[in-house]
DNA sequence: TCGATATTGATAATCATTTTCAATAAGAGC
DNA sequence: GCTCTTATTGAAAATGATTATCAATATCGA
């Protein structure tokens, strides 16, 4: 059995978890790896299926019940992207937004935006309160301006 | 059978809907009587107990079907919010975003908002080409912040 | 009015997610 | 390191949402 480096966000991520009082199990430090290491937000499928490929005799209900809980503790958001809605992605701990690859999936997150003041204004005119804002952002990324439509998504 | 004033954006709908080709019946006219007229997001369950309150015997399947052409129409939109995926509502005829009330889901859209420009300038940083966005605001309308303020609870 | 056929609702099939449950393994205490 | 409690596991079954099938029906152009 190999010691791969480990990602440094499934490190704060397996603290974190142990601190909530939950056990840190094979299966779910390669569900964990995963999703920490993913450039792009995953399907529970998807996942599952990486983490097979890591150490087989993982199950699906596995991935949904640590992403259940990885959300509990606000480590990771679901995204909703060209159709999907369950795709899964590190949360960034301060409040940014997502700037997603509508080719590959690749997403980014970005912060100084001054839209908060206007949103403000929007909502008084309409008779409303604004509590909270949501954006995505969607593009190509740099790879994929580059190889355009022969790229396909990435496992 | 008494003959109720039709609502204007339901008599669009079933023109356009009878210039694509599609038949207008009378389920699929009571399903897009619903839609037209709801100040709130609807899911395919809602709709089905709405339309089956008006004349009975309508189908589910019917209800997906019906969206699925008001969609392919471009005339009502997916609203995510609040978990819900699946949720639909008229969109808009220009190029608009939506305030939802975290509450009770009235919804209401909004434009002239300035921050294409922003938007690119974000993506050029990140190397993206932004090519959309998605932007959503929360809040609560004018009613819900009436009967909220009586019994604010802070979290 | 008639007739081709798009649409219908009931049923069955599919797919994603959740629940159940006995076996297993994590990790605290010794 | 060893033991014991119990959280966690995977398989299987259950649930819920959406889609496909199909014979009967209703729409709408001719």
């Amino acid at each position: 059995m190999k010691k791969k480096p480990q990602n440094l966000i499934s490190q704060k991520w397996e603290i974190l978890l142990s601190q909530a009082g939950y056990r840190i199990t094979q299966p779910r430090r390669a569900i964990l790896d995963i999703i920490a290491e993913s450039c792009r937000p995953l399907t529970p499928v998807e996942i599952y299926d990486l983490a097979r490929a890591r150490s087989s005799g993982i199950g699906l209900v596995t991935v949904y019940r640590t992403i259940e809980k990885l959300e509990e503790l606000h480590l990771v958001d679901h995204v909703h992207h060209l159709g999907e809605c369950q795709t899964v992605f590190r949360s960034s701990d301060h409040h940014q937004h997502l700037l997603i690859c509508t080719n590959c999936g690749t997403s980014c997150y970005f912060d100084g935006l001054e839209v908060e003041e206007q949103f403000n204004q929007i909502g008084q005119q309409l008779g409303y309160e604004v509590t909270g804002h949501w954006l995505q952002l969607a593009g190509l990324c740099e790879d994929c301006q580059k190889s355009h439509n022969s790229k396909k998504v990435p496992e």
